[in-house]
DNA sequence: TAGATTGTTAATCGATTAACAATC
DNA sequence: TAGATTGTTAATCGATTAACAATC
């Protein structure tokens, strides 16, 4: 009787993984197939089949001896897990070279992120539309954040403004914000934070070229 | 009698806290400050002391007790754990919005990597100039591997072209492949292969978002 | 049935945290 | 000296891997 709860703490690096389940096995079904085996999921991703096994169980799916998993229910699992059959709004804030990368970062939608708007303080780039969405002067963003339900606020503006950035998103009642920049944000506890960033990323890989 | 050689392997939680360490210590020098405790670290950073005692021990700086940790030095020392001090020549292929995003990312030279060339298959593209890098015709690239010595390669191009542009960095030679894009590549063993994407961690983001 | 595959439990490995000794 | 800080060791926690039982 452990873990039968569906929010369930699953590991970070599980979840990981299983955003690369997701994308394979949707190939899979694409193609028409309609089970697929452990084996097969770990040989493909390069992952260990014990490994796949065990994070998929953390979904709270099974799988039939001898025939392995069928894909189309073990992908809305693993879905659901993820929160991808949710949609959430978001704010973008920062309409550079890495806020047009979110903005055309096309498995946003697959993983039930909306972006609603974007902001950005360069008076050339508001009122811009990109992929279907439009730029807005970042003076609107408190009144917008109490007008729309928005969870995710993603920082995308230069390194300097991010702290204050994060204290817009923080003021407006955002939930988790995703922070694309190298440094660290002071937000109160129940703000979750999620890092993506080059330079931690890059940081392992220097420090492998040296051996 | 352990671990004191210097390629000493050093965790990669560590080495993703170091360089926020870098970062902030620089500031700390830039403003004349000569020595630092690891409590002050932790808190300006949101780190546990402990942990900043024992990474930085990983990186064979010592403290001194009731002082603290010199900024000069430990940095230095932080900078050869994660090879910052030297400088590693890299090619970038997809000069889209998240190829440009890394070709303008300012750390990068401070971290030691010097993209030498970027390359697209776009003749609009090719012969133009970013952040004072030309962009050449991908089909120089094999060419120019042997010529240049270049151990990272990155990968910034749309997915469908991401496993042929591993290919053609191990055809040329390459020792390290920093992956931008949400799939995995299947490379020989001694390649090393650091993934940096967005839809990783955004699906932390999301799973944290349903609780 | 035999064999392939899942599912479970235990062992191992690795990172974090806690307690406290050593040092200046 | 007293007290602040580092440094070390042990305990804890968590994730991965290995072994093998259960199942169809």
């Amino acid at each position: 009787m452990k873990n039968l709860n569906k929010f369930n703490t699953i590991p970070e690096p599980t979840l990981r993984r299983l955003s690369y389940y997701v994308v394979y096995l949707q190939k899979l079904l694409d193609a028409g197939i309609e089970t697929v085996s452990s084996t097969q999921i770990a040989n493909n991703l390069m992952f260990d089949p014990t490994q796949v096994r065990k994070d998929l169980q953390l979904t709270e799916i099974s799988g039939h001896p001898k025939i392995g998993f069928n894909i189309k229910t073990t992908l809305e699992s693993i879905k659901s897990s993820l929160n991808w059959n949710n949609i959430e709004n978001a704010f973008l804030v920062g309409v550079g070279n890495l806020g047009n990368a979110v903005l055309n970062f096309s498995l946003l939608k697959y993983m039930g992120v909306n972006i609603v708007a974007a902001f950005d303080n360069n008076p050339e780039k508001i009122g811009n539309i990109v992929n279907n969405v439009e730029i807005l002067d970042i003076e609107r963003l408190p009144e917008l954040s109490k007008l729309m339900k928005v969870n995710i606020g993603i920082i995308a503006v230069p390194e300097h403004a991010a702290q204050e950035t994060a204290d817009k998103f923080v003021a407006g009642g955002i939930k988790a914000i995703w922070n694309l920049l190298p440094c660290r944000l002071k937000v109160p506890d129940e703000i979750i934070i999620e890092e993506a960033n080059l330079m931690q990323s890059l940081a392992v890989l220097t420090n492998q070229l040296a051996k």
